[in-house]
DNA sequence: TTCCCATTTGGCTTAATCGCCAAATTATCA
DNA sequence: TGATAATTTGGCGATTAAGCCAAATGGGAA
């Protein structure tokens, strides 16, 4: 069997789009703060407004928009509604990308350390 | 030595902050498409731009919004500009994404079969 | 130098996103 | 049932993103 270029087919551009739309949500700096207290458990709406700090119909949209992605869930328990990952491995990757972000800082500093060096010393 | 909530603190606001940066540069599907050819090694924007089909312009804003968000580096060499994966765990993030994408189309035509045998059925 | 090729930048139009307010919805409790 | 609390939805103005064209830039070759 022959394996086709996966990015000539049409079931691969969809997926790319159902991807492209999961990092999309993440894409805030709200709706990925809010997610990542979730990789601590789940919470309720209000929890979750208190934590950022906008108007609770701001989190709600952000919170649809996440459920839309796949990214979260949601369950009505009483009068709250409590949303929880399920999209489990965003964890591992926002440890990465903290790593990554820290790495780049680290690596900045040092290039201007050395500028700095070049100015003055020779 | 005391953990601070990460959330309350200036510098956890700005981690987050540029890692939803990252998130958001990887959430276009023509920029996912071409992060993706990337996993697979270094390609010139003229071998990016045949990739996405879009014009030459476009396709070089999507790569410098990437290179800003620090998920590809560019390189010089000769007439081309070749650009390269620098968050090398977009690639198993990729994979995780796409098993549960695959997963969650899978729950829904079982939902569907469920909900026709029902009709039918019963 | 001059031409050409690959890439980037500026500018402009259209579309999408954000965040708030107000109103609708749904559940609990008295 | 009526009041109250939690959440969602509709809608609006303001900001930002997307994509194309045209023009600028920079290197290599003639």
């Amino acid at each position: 069997m022959q394996m086709i270029a996966p990015q000539r087919t049409a079931a691969h551009r969809r997926l790319i789009e159902a991807q492209a739309e999961i990092f999309k949500a993440l894409g805030h700096p709200s709706r990925l703060l809010m997610v990542e207290e979730l990789t601590r458990g789940e919470r309720c709406v209000c929890e979750l407004q208190a934590l950022v700090g906008s108007d609770v119909s701001t989190v709600s949209k952000h919170l649809s928009i996440l459920k839309g992605a796949g990214v979260v869930r949601d369950e009505k328990r009483g009068a709250n509604v409590y949303y929880s990952l399920t999209l489990g491995c965003v964890r591992s990757f926002l440890e990465c990308t903290g790593r990554h972000i820290d790495q780049a800082a680290q690596d900045l500093s040092q290039d201007l350390a050395g500028l700095a060096a070049l100015r003055s010393g020779k």
